[in-house]
DNA sequence: CGCGGCCTTGATGTGCCTCAATGGTTGTGG
DNA sequence: CCACAACCATTGAGGCACATCAAGGCCGCG
């Protein structure tokens, strides 16, 4: 998929299952009121089933350049699959958590460190691919309170941006203290 | 259950499931900064798998005096059956939703529409179990907050509360445009 | 070169939380 | 039976975190 492609998947009934092999793509769920909320981004390895983006009419879009595989089995093996419904439940969750109760900041830290475990784990820094606009979106934020969280973490020594993209976690400790 | 009884999963890891044939329970995780956050009430017929309450170290308490039914059976056949599992990721989506974008106004609206079609689908009015914190916890909102917009509806004319348990729907409709 | 998208920062408003007080209700033990 | 405690519901006052509106800079691209 090319970068911003979308990915309906009420266009392709057949399908069941969706997992990339390489690149970033958003799950993205249009609101009532013309706002969208992200509900996850898929990385490399990620799968998901379809069924579940297409309960809410959401779609799939490439926020890099990306490779999918779409897989059409039978449905029972893939969504029902218990390991894979358990682990997208204990996700959810999580996430139930953090948009009820935690504030922007605390928003941002459990974000930076979910993506850095999810993109290079063990690594000292990485890039986000998307968009601050895509941060908000996730967090349930508008995209200038990411950004003012962003350079508070910076003044307060917790992070480096090289550039925009780019992010150093220069202490772990506390981020993960705030993020919890 | 009592009223008040607490059922705390790890007590009985032989227990997979509970099932409710009478009364109200709530399902408690408890945060990081002491408060509680309800992430669902359960009703007559309702299920639950405890695996999932577990996770986060949750427990599940009895609002009114309940009759539950506790299932040892296989963890497999209960937890991971495909329906179960399918039906309570769209419930969760439907909260993260709610969490995100809705304000207090329409946390409230949609709650009381949800509570109105699990408790007393087609009828005029039903009671509400649970106390105004049980409500606060379960929308992520303070207590007064929930109050000040019970009381705001019903200056508004949508609702009627002939005591604090009570629940007259009114106008259904501009409820639903706002829950939405 | 000019345009559009993203990032960033400032100013301002407001929705909700927090703190505080009051009255009603329930339950309990003397 | 009554006094007391505990809990719940409600309302007011004040403050803060975040959204909104607005503007400017940077970069990639046609």
């Amino acid at each position: 998929m090319r970068r911003g492609e979308v990915f309906r998947s009420p266009d392709r009934g057949d399908l069941v299952a969706l997992r990339v092999a390489e690149g970033c793509l958003r799950v993205c769920h249009p609101l009532h009121d013309g706002r969208r909320q992200i509900t996850d981004f898929l990385m490399p390895g990620d799968g998901i089933g379809l069924n579940e983006v297409r309960r809410h009419n959401g779609s799939i879009e490439a926020v890099t350049p990306a490779h999918v595989a779409l897989l059409a089995t039978d449905a029972a093996e893939v969504e029902g699959e218990p390991d894979l419904a358990q682990a997208r439940i204990g996700a959810m969750q999580a996430r139930l958590f953090m948009l009820g109760h935690k504030n922007a900041r605390e928003k941002l830290a459990a974000f930076l460190l979910e993506m850095a475990d999810r993109i290079a784990p063990g690594e000292a820094d990485f890039r986000l691919p998307m968009s601050r606009y895509d941060i908000a979106d996730y967090l349930c934020l508008s995209p200038e309170t990411v950004c003012r969280n962003f350079t508070q973490m910076i003044s307060d020594g917790l992070i480096a941006l090289p550039d925009s993209q780019t992010v150093q976690i220069l202490h772990r400790a506390p981020l993960e203290f705030i993020g919890r």
